[in-house]
DNA sequence: AGTATATATTCGTATAAGTGAATACAATGT
DNA sequence: ACATTGTATTCACTTATACGAATATATACT
């Protein structure tokens, strides 16, 4: 599957879903609720920015009983994953305490 | 200098801006004249898309006499650089007839 | 000084995008 | 069937962004 460079950039350039990508890419798989518990955020605002990255091919999801697992998706084009892999991270984008999963 | 990467994915995230920094990644150097030539929009339109990718960090600009040349910011980080190479063009960002020169 | 050309900026407006609050949906367990 | 927990969606609202039209600025030339 093909992904436009320009639906690409815009799914990150927002501060939330950049986290969201970074998150995925330092742990593999995570649920809604990490991510919630993580950037202390509401949850309905990660559901609908990690749905905005789902619809843009960047990140994929996995049922798995009451939970949903994210992970970026492997089925991404080489050029993505070379654009995510070279994202160079900084504090403003401070993943904060990371994760001491309270849940699942 | 650094550059922050939700600013940098957002200046990317605009079809003429990214049109911009293609034709820029091939050309080397081009003045806005060209530009507008090229991507048959408004002036005005290019100027200000523009000035964006030059307060993003994307773009260094030289005068020489009437016309100003446009180039990707030789400063720009390695991680950006690398992002900008990656991206792969589509059907979707024709360049058009390219350059025949007609103005500079 | 005035004219012409290249480029930048301002203003008003329309559209897009993000958010909080509330609600809906889905799966599990009792 | 009901309650609980995890996740998604809708709605109303606000803010951000892009655009056309008009105008301003800068340089070169006469």
């Amino acid at each position: 599957m093909s992904i436009l460079p320009v639906p690409f950039f815009k799914a990150l350039s927002d501060p939330t879903r950049l986290k969201l990508v970074l998150l995925l890419r330092a742990h593999d798989t995570l649920c809604v609720c990490d991510l919630t518990e993580i950037l202390e955020q509401p949850q309905p605002t990660i559901s609908r920015h990690l749905n905005h990255l789902r619809r843009a091919g960047i990140l994929s999801s996995e049922r798995k009983g009451t939970w949903i697992w994210y992970q970026l998706d492997p089925a991404m084009p080489e050029w993505c994953q070379t654009v995510i892999a070279s994202i160079e991270s900084d504090d403003s984008l401070s993943l904060a305490g990371d994760l001491t999963r309270q849940c699942c």
